[in-house]
DNA sequence: CGAGCCGTTGAGGGGATTCAAGCTCAGTGG
DNA sequence: CCACTGAGCTTGAATCCCCTCAACGGCTCG
């Protein structure tokens, strides 16, 4: 057993994932962070923490699934197919990320739901939600936030990826992953065929700017599909590209 | 406003305004189509109906506003500027739309909303639906609905008219314009300018590609700002751009 | 070791941008 | 009445950026 501090009063009531979830170090910033100990309480026995290998589908466009799912660690991505046939991805969510909201509303998957990266998830039946939010609580407010979230990385996506040149399209996706650097500041460097579907590039063209940056010393490769950046530099990269 | 003055021209015993929400013809589709005649007869005398020109903004992005709009009629556009200072637009509003909303979550509004249209909207200040929302109703689902129904309407955004040949991005607007179509079946055309901010390209591209395509009769201009679509080869164009 | 995937680089062509010049049309004022 | 203006639209020519097609190298894996 572990060594882990728990109140003694408690030790031996709490289930397991009750003390996964009150000691979940995205607890605060993730939907659950609005209920009290109580509520966390009810919630253990129905969640379920997983873990996936890159390029895994959490779950398809289309279908009517009964789980909504918060990222605890990695990097996910949404694709929709286009009429021509290609892929498209037209968001990412990270760490603290709510994804397949559109679940509780009992409609389907709005979008292909990918890993990226090793990913953990916690899984969040909606027959859940639907009790917690009848209490009257926090909670709907909690969704409704994440729904803006949701929609503000979406349009954002449109207003910074999807048009200007394409080295400058390249440098606005390095700084947006960098937000989702994992705890030793490496990011997920997408293959090329990844950033042609975000930015609308073809792969060649991904990798002679790719290639060039890291020329630049802006990226340079760490690991399988990880990389580290120059911050300043890309910082500089943008500053340069934006003052046309 | 907190003590309103009772109307004595009570002849059906309803107010104005809620008779005019009872008879709204986008009542069944708008966030209101939950509530009941009960509900509307509180909630008359707190919303306004107000007629906006074109190219009149409703709402500036980073204020954070009072009110969430309704949609009656005419098309709304949400704007936001790139780091390089253009304009982008990245997404609209139509009938039934709800625009505004994260004002409900005391955030800033994220983009700037503006009118391309006459429009018709209905000003629902946001402690009414706070109000409303307290009593544990349909209304947070309905909220979450339209939220859903945004973050649709932006994700496709990205994955319909932000890639491919410039001319299938051109087709692919129209068909979408075609949405918002008033009951005359009249299109709104928007200025060159304004299809090069939707769809990423210059004005000259924007003006060569819809002269071509009313060249080809797929377009045909009604009235100012206004157009008429031939449905079919409309269809027909996006059918051989797509066969690529 | 060959097969396959992924990344890289080159050459050539095409589509979009850039720069530029006219055009229509409504509003203005001589 | 008509020149004058300015905004929006159109079209042309030259340039450039990106796509297409192609070949090659590194790497993993059967």
């Amino acid at each position: 057993m572990s060594a882990h501090p728990i109140p003694l009063y408690r030790q031996d009531e709490r289930h397991p994932q009750a003390r996964a979830c009150a000691a979940c170090e995205v607890r605060s910033a993730a939907l659950f962070g609005v209920l009290d100990e109580g509520g966390l309480d009810r919630i253990h026995t129905h969640i379920a923490g997983l873990t996936l290998e890159p390029d895994i589908p959490v779950y398809g466009r289309g279908s009517a699934g009964p789980a909504v799912y918060t990222v605890r660690a990695g990097v996910v991505r949404f694709e929709r197919t286009t009429a021509r046939g290609d892929r498209r991805i037209v968001r990412l969510a990270g760490r603290g990320d709510l994804i397949g909201q559109e679940a509780l509303l009992r409609r389907p998957y709005a979008d292909e739901a990918i890993t990226c990266t090793p990913v953990q998830l916690c899984r969040i039946p909606i027959t859940l939600i639907d009790e917690l939010g009848q209490d009257g609580g926090a909670l709907p407010r909690e969704l409704m936030q994440r729904w803006q979230s949701a929609l503000d990385a979406a349009e954002s996506w449109v207003a910074e990826l999807s048009s200007g040149l394409a080295r400058r399209r390249v440098l606005r996706l390095l700084l947006r992953l960098a937000d989702h650097a994992d705890e030793a500041g490496t990011i997920w460097l997408p293959r090329r065929e990844e950033i042609g579907a975000m930015l609308g590039m073809t792969v060649e063209t991904a990798s002679r700017l790719v290639s060039q940056l890291r020329r630049e010393a802006v990226v340079q490769p760490f690991g399988p599909r990880g990389a580290r950046l120059d911050m300043t530099a890309l910082h500089e990269a943008l500053r340069a590209e934006d003052a046309a």
